[in-house]
DNA sequence: TCTATGCGGAACGCTACCGTTCCAACGGAA
DNA sequence: TTCCGTTGGAACGGTAGCGTTCCGCATAGA
């Protein structure tokens, strides 16, 4: 937050150091090591010296880096690229909500952030930090969802008093509950039918 | 599992002993401070010796009673009592729909079964072990899902060749997402439009 | 009353992580 | 080529939990 990398190296060392500048192999090293013991050890039990050791890489280098766990968490969140450039139009609503859910599954389906994300969930309530940083996933997620409904809306397929929290509670929630919380498979057809009731409950949400 | 209290005290010591049995008041004492702290600092975070302290509680009385962490856990969670009585037949696919949610809603209130509820899930990936513990809550949940379908499929409201796994996920999913991962509300009024949505859901559920 | 056992409390040795500090070595910009 | 900040590595004192063991006391059944 107030310590993120920027403020750490300050541009004025970059510029009138005469000599070298944090590596960002390194740099590359301790977030890819610090998500990975994320995911097997969860973040309570995720310790800084055990991410630096596995980076390859002395625990100086890293709290060069970041102050603490939580803003190196924070930091490397905010950091994650947020894949989100369809602004699918399929022709009808079902289409679009089979499109979402494959992207939500296609997500899902990585082990790493599936751990990853329940523990989340779950540290979020003690550590109320981290919930500002996953603030812009969510608000991505919203919008992605805004988007179909208003063309669900312009095609006359829900009303336009549709409730829009609760249509996106319905269109991602099932889908996180079976794969995330349950462990379950979730395969092409399962999809499609869930799109196709999904649809049902949308068209029926009307306040 | 294997270490159950029941084989930390066999009945033999409790019969033949010529003097003290177990103190009942400290087995208690220990399950409450066990999930006030479990629910305080997470499964991964929890301290047998913090427990032990905050119930007024030598550690011998606790590893007498149970030899490591994810015992305790499982036996705990085992003996929470399944208050499952209502067998609810409303009249009809949304009211019995809204009785159930009002049920769940119920239990996901209590903010320490909330956060006990959304660590463990994120937890059971790395402690199997607690995956069978609550095998129980699962199948429970899953027969009152099962009887409420066979009432509306008796009523000719859903479709016989209804998808019951699909049917259970849409039920629970929504209102778990919301009250438990995101930290919302859901009044009376949401409950009963979630209701009426999803009994549209389920009637177009089928295979 | 006698007696066996659980009781709270304290301490044991061990392991692990935190956050900091020092060092000699390396390497890129001027 | 010079020079200066980053590098990996090691060590620091401090905190904390684990699982065990030992006390002297309280207690409840025979």
């Amino acid at each position: 937050m107030e310590h993120k990398r920027s403020d750490v190296i300050p541009k004025a060392a970059r510029v009138l150091s005469g000599a070298a500048v944090m590596r960002a192999d390194v740099t590359k090293a301790l977030a890819r090591s610090f998500f990975e013991e994320w995911a097997r050890t969860g973040y309570a039990g995720l310790s800084l010296e055990r991410v630096a050791r596995a980076a390859g890489v002395g625990k100086a280098a890293l709290y060069r880096r970041w102050p603490d766990k939580v803003s190196m968490a924070s930091d490397l969140l905010s950091q994650v690229g947020l894949t989100m450039t369809d602004v699918e139009e399929h022709g009808s609503l079902e289409a679009d909500l089979q499109a979402v859910l494959l992207a939500i599954r296609r997500v899902l389906r990585h082990p790493k952030v599936r751990r990853i994300l329940t523990d989340l969930h779950g540290e979020i309530e003690r550590t109320p930090a981290l919930e500002l940083a996953i603030r812009p996933f969510q608000r991505a997620r919203r919008e992605r969802i805004n988007g179909l409904i208003d063309r669900a809306i312009e095609r006359r397929e829900v009303s336009p008093s549709v409730d829009r929290e609760m249509a996106a509670d319905l269109i991602a929630a099932p889908l996180y509950w079976r794969i995330a919380v349950l462990g379950g498979r979730s395969d092409r057809a399962y999809i499609e039918r869930l799109a196709r009731i999904t649809g049902a409950a949308l068209r029926a949400n009307q306040a």
